[in-house]
DNA sequence: CTTTGTGCAAATTCTTTGCACCAAA
DNA sequence: TTTGGTGCAAAGAATTTGCACAAAG
């Protein structure tokens, strides 16, 4: 994490770990919540301070796919996202890296310089399609 | 709107038009202070009921690409956006479609009904590239 | 008259800020 | 001994909810 140009603490790299091991796009509270009851003196403050500072440095992804809040992603390797509008869990989405890059080079507008580029689907997920038939949704806007 | 299953307003024709009309992406509080002086019992509920409702009906899409709230837009063929981190200006970016659909297909997790697709370009527009080589950022994280 | 839309006030929720205290370099 | 991190309490901002009234079918 030093390579971040960061200092290192027990809080950055709880949050960092729990990103790495968990695949699962978790908001910032369910991060907390995760850590909280090893580290009980953890504050929601630390969490947002570490994902932005992380995010920043790029060390993880922030994921604008959900309007109720940020999801965050320790994976950096381009890829996209499924959100599932009943239950809002969070899938990853893999690409023909190099079609992809070819579909998206020299899209952006004249003289911008991109720094990130997000693929987002949404819709209903295998498992809420055949048990919900009366659900209520996580989202309701796609 | 009628053909949309839902009645027309004066206040639901505004917003359709003030979208079709704009191609900014506005927010549901610029299109607020946009309308209110032609308007002046409007209230921001009935802009947030309407952008809900248009969306859910698939009228307009509702753009999740800016963390700090949602942004809407009136044109519906599939297209991409770029927002500029810098000013917050969202712009439009063209895609070939069938390129975009070949490179999408299947993509998402066996089993689920997608319902849309968004990409989302982030970085520097050229504006602000020229600019402001010391700026506040509207965005500090991608 | 029954269903649906509007708009006020209040509530909710996610996230940021100000600040004091601590810890590392 | 200065720079940077943590965490509490409070603030801020976008959006939703409850409800009463109005309007359209």
């Amino acid at each position: 994490m030093e390579s971040y140009g960061i200092r290192v603490s027990l809080q950055r790299l709880a949050v960092m770990e729990y990103l790495i091991a968990h695949k699962t796009h978790p908001s910032a509270d369910e991060i907390f919540s995760a850590l909280y009851p090893s580290i009980p003196t953890l504050s929601r403050t630390t969490i947002y301070n570490t994902l932005n500072t992380l995010a920043e440095q790029g060390a993880i992804r922030a994921l604008d796919i959900d309007p109720r809040q940020l999801h965050y992603d320790g994976d950096t390797v381009p890829h996209g996202h499924f959100l599932c509008m009943s239950c809002g869990m969070i899938e990853d989405i893999a690409f023909d890296v190099p079609k992809f890059e070819e579909l998206t080079r020299n899209r952006a507008p004249k003289g911008a310089a991109v720094r990130s580029v997000q693929v987002t689907y949404k819709g209903i997920c295998s498992r809420c399609n055949i048990e919900n038939n009366d659900y209520r949704p996580y989202l309701t806007t796609d």
